[in-house]
RNA sequence: GCGGACGUGGCGGAACCGGUAGACGCAGCGGACUUAAAAUCCGCAGGCCCUGGCCAUGGGGGUUCGAGUCCCCCCGUCCGCACCA
């Protein structure tokens, strides 16, 4: 437990270097450095009130990156910032009566204090808050940049609608079909919205996903897959008794005759042609629209569907009539909205099909099957195959098939082979208060105007109020009310707000000149500090906030703000932080500081003594109260040793385990640091001392410590940050065995606990500076070069080689570097070991691999 | 449903290109110091018979002199799915 009467004062010494690297600046970038430039960045936090743990490991990373590479000699940019619009601040408005602006100032003026605690590199000079009109004024004229070069248009689209609220609903607030906290029941409704063009970029956005190297090989398929590039055909299939055509898209034409049925979505304008006249319908039109508009939804629903009684004609088999449905499963926005279904060779139409007794006419016959017998049964043929039951298509195999007839019936205008797209257009009108205005105004007579540049920001007025459901940007007496920049007539203002993910699609440039009133950012810095070079930030953002900012930085390109298309040349995606779950009987979720041990090992919580059981370890939630504050860790055991235990045990990129022991095990390796600096084991000569002679033991120690410097820095470089923490508590614990007290004993140890104290700068910056002042040096440890290793002590003369019979391990033998194969056969050969397993059988083969193995093989 | 990832001792994890499985740490056990405890230090430690072996990387097959690593099938867990950020 943590001590305030130990030697190492953890709390002064931490304010006390944070309070010398302030002062000094040691982390400002600058842009006329000689060095090279290394742009870190981590994603900025919505500012919530309080630093969780998943802060604090994420910049625990990018503060070894940041301050690693300044040590490897780089100029770096490692600034930090506040995504500061969004929902929780009016949630907090309507639940607590705070102003969406006071309590987001409030929260970054806390957070930032936490965060200052935690010794993060920062340049503090740089920081952004997005709320503020000094931000969001440059990505008002932004989009109106992005609206002249033809990026920007406007079209209906479907919301989730609360009718009690009177207010869009986030996915995430609709629970089972109602309002998180109407409790009605959720409409699907059309509004007029802005739209981004990301899919004018869908092709670049996918190929250049090649070029990103440094990025994790699973984002870029999340990426590959949302963008969702498919080949096919549009399709117009006449319909019996009306003059007009229904155009579907697919990816199977080779299965056109194993069609069972045509599917519309129920958003489908000739849905709602029909559901006038048909009350049914209209009913079930109704109950599609209740069910949410995201996917997940959708898909896992039970597939439904309505017979118009409409019959589509075959394209390719006269007299052929296939039914019209409309589907709960066709989404509106995916392709033209309406389908065919094949149920033998797809799962969902065949599930659809068996609801509706559809026919199931197999038309792929899998290799190796006999055609007179193949039947589908539950499951759904998707695999490659030879054609039959198919006409002219007979015998072809898919991708034959899928080509002649696209031939076919594109040489008879049916038909038009199409490249389609899962990626939609980005929608980013939001019916909020707390979001940046859209720089529009309607009039009655001119239409939609772009504010006049002269006019910006538009600023979010602050008095308003939340006692009336939506928008209160709606409700504003006087703000929405404006001439016309063009006429001059009466007109509004556009009310609603910008998603969110605007902001953070371009704060990375911002951070190039954050000062600049003039330009979002200057060109040059822009051109100077960009791409970022290390970004780093959670899973969860794989594709939406990565792909919104990869197709920001095309636009802004395209707008002549910036020179670069990508914005993040390496990408790092961390893990959550795990702790185990606690309950009461009845069900109640304890906080892990609530829960004690009683007497007879069970456990129990603290203030009522209630029986309490542990549950699986999950992501740390506020539902689940299986949290751990950060401050009071921080306050507790100090930054380095948080720093230390996210740093440990598990890699970056995976979950990590948040336990008690695991920072009881980090706050007693700091302190074992600290005495080892604080109470040698052997005298230490002055800095600087020439070396003496040194035993055989004082070699093997140098040679341990200058191996460690090698691997760390590899380690680093590849952001095995667990594994050079591994590596560095081997060599302290090296040191920890010197046994001799000569003068090259004492000449190593001050060696190795100076590489001690550079090696851990990165992680544990504040005891690394301590223990630095405290080996006699005047300099700051901030501002030291990365240590080097001296090649010849990488390199040994021996090495272990293992020796195998068959396979299995039966001897090791040390054998000069580089032996010839024949010594290392006969010293293999020569241990009584192997002779034994060997049993006398003579060797059938010998197998030797220089410096690692012998595999005899009798 | 679709897509993605992960699975190694009691636990977190090491193991580079297929070459000594379990580095480093946590928990545990034994010992030293102490009146005692805490802290600290030293030692032991995958499992099973115990001379020496055998079995072990979610399960089952395969390739190979040799597989945690490569291939096929299966099981389990977690994440994302467009208005949370």
């Amino acid at each position: 437990m943590a001590r305030t009467d130990d030697r190492y004062n953890v709390k002064e010494t931490e304010a006390k270097w944070q309070g010398v690297w302030e002062r000094r600046g040691c982390f400002l970038a600058a842009e006329d450095s000689p060095k090279p430039k290394y742009y870190v960045l981590e994603m900025f936090p919505y500012p919530s009130g309080r630093i969780h743990m998943g802060h604090v490991r994420n910049y625990t990373l990018g503060d070894v990156v940041a301050r690693y590479k300044r040590a490897k000699g780089f100029n770096v940019l490692h600034p930090m910032g506040w995504d500061a619009f969004g929902l929780p601040a009016e949630n907090a408005a309507i639940e607590r009566g705070i102003h969406p602006a006071k309590w987001t100032r409030e929260n970054i003026a806390a957070m930032r204090e936490q965060l200052k605690s935690m010794g993060l590199s920062y340049d503090w000079t740089r920081e952004v808050a997005t709320c503020e009109p000094e931000y969001y004024r440059h990505e008002q004229r932004m989009f109106l940049d992005f609206l002249k070069a033809g990026l920007v248009y406007r079209k209906e689209s479907w919301v989730n609608w609360d009718p009690v609220e009177n207010t869009v609903l986030a996915n995430e607030q609709v629970i089972d079909g109602r309002g998180w906290r109407s409790g009605a029941l959720v409409e699907k409704r059309r509004l007029a919205q802005w739209f981004l063009k990301i899919t004018d970029y869908a092709d670049d956005l996918l190929d250049s996903l090649k070029t990103l190297e440094r990025w994790p090989d699973r984002v870029r398929v999340m990426q590959e897959n949302w963008i969702g590039r498919s080949e096919g055909l549009r399709l117009r299939w006449a319909l019996t008794g009306r003059p007009d055509t229904l155009e579907i898209f697919t990816t199977r034409p080779d299965t056109l005759f194993g069609a069972a049925f045509c599917a519309i979505s129920p958003n489908h304008p000739l849905a709602a042609e029909l559901a006038a006249g048909d009350a049914g319908l209209a009913g079930f039109v109704a109950e599609c629209n209740r069910m949410g508009t995201s996917e997940a939804v959708l898909e896992t629903a039970e597939k439904k569907g309505w017979d118009t009684r409409l019959k589509a004609l075959h394209p390719l088999v006269p007299g052929w009539e296939i039914p019209v449905y409309v589907a709960n499963f066709v989404l509106m926005d995916y392709g033209t909205g309406a389908v065919f279904g094949c149920p033998a060779h797809d799962q969902r139409d065949l599930d659809f099909a068996r609801k509706y007794g559809l026919p199931v006419t197999p038309v792929v016959l899998p290799p190796g099957a006999d055609a007179r017998s193949f039947a589908v049964g539950a499951e759904a043929y998707d695999g490659e195959g030879t054609l039959f039951n198919s006409g002219f298509l007979d015998g072809l195999g898919v991708a034959e098939a899928k080509a002649k007839v696209s031939d076919r019936l594109e040489a008879e205008g049916r038909g038009t082979r199409t490249v389609n797209w899962r990626l939609r257009d980005w929608g980013v009108s939001r019916q909020r208060y707390w979001g940046c205005p859209i720089p529009v105004i309607h009039c009655p007579s001119c239409g939609v105007v772009p504010v006049p540049e002269r006019d910006l920001p538009v600023r979010l007025p602050e008095d308003v109020t939340f006692d009336k459901p939506g928008n209160p940007l709606d409700h504003h007496p006087t703000w929405k009310h404006v001439a016309c920049p063009t006429c001059g007539g009466a007109a509004r203002r556009e009310t609603d707000t910008f998603d969110t993910f605007f902001e953070s699609s371009w704060y990375f440039a911002r951070y190039c000149s954050p000062k600049r009133d003039d330009v979002a950012f200057g060109r040059a810095a822009a051109d100077y500090w960009l791409p970022v070079d290390q970004y780093i930030g959670g899973i969860e953002h794989a594709v939406l906030h990565l792909l919104y900012s990869r197709f920001f930085t095309r636009a802004m390109r395209d707008c002549g703000y910036l020179a670069v298309k990508e914005p993040f040349d390496g990408l790092l995606t961390q893990g959550m932080v795990c702790h185990e779950t606690f309950k009461t009987a009845d069900g109640a979720w304890v906080y892990p500081d609530e829960v004690v041990k009683t007497d007879d090992g069970t456990l129990a919580e603290a203030g009522t003594g209630r029986a309490v059981v542990a549950g699986r370890s999950e992501k740390m939630s506020k539902s689940k109260r299986n949290v751990v504050d950060p401050a009071h860790i921080i306050a507790t055991y100090g930054a380095d040793t948080a720093r230390l235990f996210m740093l440990s045990d598990s890699p970056p990129e995976r979950d990590l385990e948040w336990t008690e022991a695991g920072i009881d095990g980090a706050w007693r390796y700091v302190n074992r640091l600290w005495r080892m600096v604080a109470a040698p084991a052997a005298p230490l000569p002055a800095p600087g001392t020439a070396m003496p002679d040194l035993s055989a033991e004082a070699l093997k120690l140098r040679r341990l410590i200058h191996r460690t410097i090698a691997v760390v820095g590899e380690d680093l470089e590849r952001f095995h940050f667990n594994k050079a923490v591994a590596r560095i508590r081997e060599m302290t614990n090296g040191l920890g065995e010197l046994a001799a007290d000569d003068a090259g004993a004492g000449w190593v140890l001050r060696e190795g606990l100076e590489i001690a104290a550079r090696l851990i700068g990165p992680m544990m910056p504040h005891l690394a500076e301590e223990m630095w002042a405290a080996l006699g040096h005047d300099t700051l440890l901030a501002d030291a070069p990365w240590p080097e290793a001296d090649p010849a002590l990488l390199v040994d003369d021996t090495v272990t080689v293992a020796i195998q019979v068959n396979g299995k391990l039966r001897a090791t033998i040390e054998l000069a570097k580089d032996a010839d194969a024949k010594v290392a056969e006969a010293a293999a050969l020569a241990q009584p070991a192997v002779a034994a397993a060997m049993a006398g059988k003579p060797a059938r083969k010998i197998v030797v691999v220089p410096n690692r193995i012998v595999n005899v093989v009798v």
